[in-house]
DNA sequence: GGAATCAGGATTGTATACAATTTCAAGCGC
DNA sequence: GCGCTTGAAATTGTATACAATCCTGATTCC
């Protein structure tokens, strides 16, 4: 019997508990400096308390709760502050990835690249964005050179990515004019130009952030 | 059928398996690209799997093993490349967070730490030093103004310090010379010169990553 | 002969039971 | 009244059993 591969297919136990943990932080359902014991994450999803176990290391992981022997979870707060701190980091990571990529990446892969952003431009395919949006960047932090760097960005990527999914259609669109900051990353990227295409993605991060942050706001009045 | 590793003498506890793997990654004991069961090590350390399973989720947030999901772990390299991209993470990390507090350390907690750097440098409690280096990492991130930035730092430091428990007495002894470049990093502090305060710690990281270079080879030479 | 198929073993994922530890409030002595 | 002790409830840490999944190697069909 041949399995399909499903390597992202469904959410599979734990990953569906660290989305629904953030999910919950974002709509206010929790707030910050509650404590979360494994018993009522277990009952709230369903599960046992081992893959819970393992889903709160992760959210430690991300930041998201801080872990005490034998003391369990304690909930991080969540609001504009922190989306500020996770976006500095990240941007702080990014854009020395973008220096360090500038003038590395394959032409083909580039023009792939590039081809993408501009028939999106056009209108085609607008579902694509955030794929394409992931892409652009994964793509760029696999050719700085260092691995771990590109580990530490995928990290934030999938925190940005699992934000996205729980704040769930806010965030769903992508804007025009962060097409045009993408084509002008690609751009200094091809040019070799290593400071202007780590200014282009600190720009394009500014903006991301902007965004999230009204987002986030949207959220929380909703959830009132 | 090749019999059983003969158990490891520690204490129960994740944090011992977690260095105890690097233990073993840093002395070659295994390499990278092995890949690791969670019966073996359970074995080799007297626990059952399920700490086990814990070490290993911590292992892959350090980025010393890669999980898959339904394989297990596969252990990364280890060598001179690694060690160069794990400070030049920590390195943006850190010099970032140094330019962000220069100027925003209280004087009383500046002054304590510099008149303990004097202290050592006149041959004072010298098996302070590790702990003293720690506390003006970690005195410098709090005081960031980022809490995730500091966060990060942290995971670092810590890595930092398993690797050197693992290493063992090679990096036991802190250098006179980075005793100087801690007082230059108060230094720029205390006068507010974020640039030059950042410029003195990436100058005091680039020496630690040479210390810990040569630490590894000798290492791997003993090793073999 | 080569590739797809398919058991059987090996390994991870989850559930549950129990041990160790912490928390918290009531009781006691001062 | 205040602080310390203490004991029970609550919670986390660990061990074990079982289910689900994956890997391996031999088999079969073309």
């Amino acid at each position: 019997m041949k399995t399909p591969p499903a390597p992202l297919a469904q959410p599979a136990g734990k990953a569906h508990i660290v989305s629904g943990v953030i999910h919950g932080l974002l709509q206010g359902r929790w707030r910050g400096g509650e404590r979360l014991t494994e018993a009522a994450v277990a009952q709230l999803f369903s599960v046992s308390r081992t893959p819970v176990r393992e889903a709160l290391l992760e959210l430690a992981a991300m930041g998201m709760v801080q872990l005490r022997r034998n003391c369990g979870a304690i909930l991080q707060p969540f609001g504009p502050q922190q989306l500020s701190e996770i976006y500095a980091v990240r941007t702080l990571l990014e854009v020395e990835a973008t220096r360090l990529a500038a003038g590395n990446l394959p032409p083909a892969q580039l023009e792939s690249l590039r081809s993408a952003f501009e028939s999106l431009q056009k209108g085609n395919l607008p579902d694509e964005g955030w794929r394409l949006d992931q892409l652009l960047h994964t793509t760029i932090a696999s050719h700085s050179g260092n691995l771990r760097l590109a580990a530490e960005i995928s990290r934030y990527t999938i925190l940005v990515q699992t934000m996205r999914e729980a704040a769930g259609r806010v965030l769903s669109g992508i804007q025009s004019t962060s097409i045009e900051e993408h084509l002008e990353i690609l751009n200094r990227i091809s040019e070799g130009d290593a400071q202007g295409a780590g200014a282009a993605m600190r720009k394009h991060l500014d903006q991301a952030e902007q965004s999230a942050l009204l987002a986030i706001e949207a959220l929380h009045i909703g959830g009132i």
